[in-house]
DNA sequence: GTACATGTGGGCC
DNA sequence: GTCGGACCAATTCGG
DNA sequence: CCGAATTGGTCCGACGGCCCACATGTAC
């Protein structure tokens, strides 16, 4: 199979907004493939190369413009095998060594295929088609239950692995994925409500269990051999020491764990994510390992045991301080109060989940409701940037600051977030009649625009002037009955500083 | 030759 | 991470 | 009762902040 295959698949589905039809076209390239080309080609049409990130940026990709070859000839294996070399590249000289692979590989693409590649490279292919849209295809063209490539694909972590199963196996084979040791799965996720009550009425009999704002983790453990694996299923080697101390000793043979690791103060509270980041970096600091549910204990599945049972036995094995707080509420009462509990013993919000529920390997389902405290601000836009992608041509991504009682604006961060595509028309207009002047990408306006932002917090900032920035900043709405001097200063906002 | 600064990419949230 | 737009299947609504 | 409108589940894309690692460039 051709990489011209492939690109010409993409450009299709691209075309069409048509889910089914995105799905049709990629189902009879799958069909078509190779058994060894299966698992490329599956990888591409998702719109990453098999090996993941290969280290090639916007930046990389400047320095390699080379002229397109008249006509297709690139192999999809032969394609494969060139981004595993660029993405092994490693060492010094490394960087010029991938710039070569790169223009042997543009070289020998036409047009076209140079657009896909670069598209995928670096991860904005915008064909409107990736992970999830592929495995529909692998049911449609091996005529699967969707839910069952689903299931396996959560199970197994990788859309090559499933692709063979179903063309080598069929229906037998994408059945047969069960959770199985030191292959990661898919971490079940929480969908956002507003309060706890509405989250509590959404999911029914409930425990409330504190939000903890520190680095998700996966932990296998078969007798001694113990595996870290992060949210994204890549393990985690370094910061790893202690957890894997800490998981060899539980009361068990094998055992997968799903729970959260941060740094905590002397006096055990929760550092901001920032120092637990750093810490992860640095073998020698501690970390506080919390579990909130066990998947796997002793031979037997806990996938589709419910959430009370898989808590009662992660009680069996993990002691108390080493377990995510867990409060089974009867009342909306009930449940604020284990909200208000979790907040005050400095936690990032709660997490309200079904006690009848299975572990929904990879979904976000109904099933765990996150609730966290949301602050707002009036601040002032100072500059936007012109959008790509969908939002070309339209004003898109915000700066914001605050007035500074000293004179002039303070910058704490930007965002693009909240926006209607009703808004950004509004405001590309309303920003080019502020305009003062240009930079490439960038238009800097007259700071005569209050605009309400909500934010889960502030952190702690090394390029922003006032060493504080905005944690995900989105856009409520504009105040057109406020004037810049009546926005919240960069006192009001250091008030709030925790950081 | 070594120490530091910068640019770039990847990975967390 | 958050948010808006879009598609689609399932459910509810309205005449 | 049947088509229309609504809802919920999903997926995708547009980009935020910080952190680190690593290769390379610059200063001494």
């Amino acid at each position: 199979m051709r990489l011209a295959d492939v690109v010409a698949v993409s450009d299709a589905v691209r075309a069409t907004s048509s889910r089914r039809e995105k799905v049709a076209a990629l189902a009879d390239l799958l069909r078509d493939a190779e058994p060894r080309e299966l698992p490329v080609a599956a990888s591409l049409l998702a719109g990453h190369p098999r090996q993941g990130k290969v280290s090639v940026g916007w930046r990389t990709l400047r320095t390699v413009e080379v002229e397109p070859a008249p006509h297709p000839r690139l192999g999809l294996v032969e394609v494969d095998r060139v981004l595993g070399e660029i993405a092994s590249a490693s060492g010094p000289g490394s960087t010029g060594r991938r710039a070569e692979l790169l223009a042997g590989l543009f070289g020998a693409a036409t047009d076209a295929e140079q657009a896909f590649l670069r598209g995928l490279v670096l991860g904005e292919l915008r064909q409107g088609a990736l992970e999830g849209m592929v495995a529909q295809a692998l049911a449609r063209a091996w005529e699967l239950r969707e839910a069952d490539v689903r299931r396996a694909l959560m199970l197994a972590g990788d859309l090559g692995v499933v692709a063979q199963a179903a063309a080598t196996g069929g229906e037998a084979a994408v059945r047969a994925f069960e959770l199985e040791l030191f292959r990661p799965v898919q971490p079940m996720l929480a969908k956002t409500s507003d309060d706890v009550v509405t989250a509590l009425e959404e999911v029914g009999g409930a425990a409330v269990e504190a939000k903890l704002d520190g680095v998700r983790l996966q932990v296998h453990r078969d007798g001694h051999r113990v595996g870290v694996w992060s949210r994204t299923l890549k393990q985690l080697t370094t910061g790893a020491g202690r957890i894997v101390d800490l998981v060899r000793e539980l009361p068990a043979t094998s055992l997968v764990l799903d729970g959260e690791v941060l740094a905590l103060d002397p006096d055990g509270r929760p550092r901001p994510l920032q120092d637990t980041m750093r810490a992860l970096g640095d073998e020698d600091t501690a970390l506080a390992v919390f579990f909130f549910d066990l998947l796997h204990r002793d031979g037997r599945s806990l996938l589709d045991v419910p959430l009370v049972r898989r808590r009662a036995e992660l009680c069996d094995v993990v002691p108390d301080p080493h377990r995510v707080t867990h409060t089974p509420v009867r009342s909306g009462d009930d449940a604020e109060a284990a909200y208000h509990a979790a907040l005050d013993a400095g936690h990032e919000g709660v997490v309200v989940k079904a006690l009848d529920s299975p572990y929904e390997a990879g979904r976000r389902g109904r099933a765990w409701r996150k609730v966290k405290p949301a602050h707002s601000l009036d601040l002032v836009v100072l500059a936007v940037e012109w959008g790509s992608g969908r939002r070309t041509g339209w004003l898109s991504n915000l700066h914001l600051g605050a007035p500074d009682p000293d004179g002039g604006f303070v910058m704490l961060g930007k965002t693009f977030k909240g926006l209607t595509d009703e808004r950004l028309a509004w405001q590309t207009q309303r920003f080019l009649g502020l305009e003062t002047h240009r930079e490439p990408g960038v238009v800097h306006v007259r700071p005569e625009q209050v605009v309400e932002v909500a934010i889960d917090g502030l952190v702690r900032s090394p390029r922003y002037p006032a060493g504080l920035a905005l944690r995900f900043a989105r856009v409520l709405r504009y105040r057109d009955d406020k004037s810049p001097d009546e926005a919240d200063t960069i006192e009001t906002v250091r008030g709030l500083a925790t950081p």
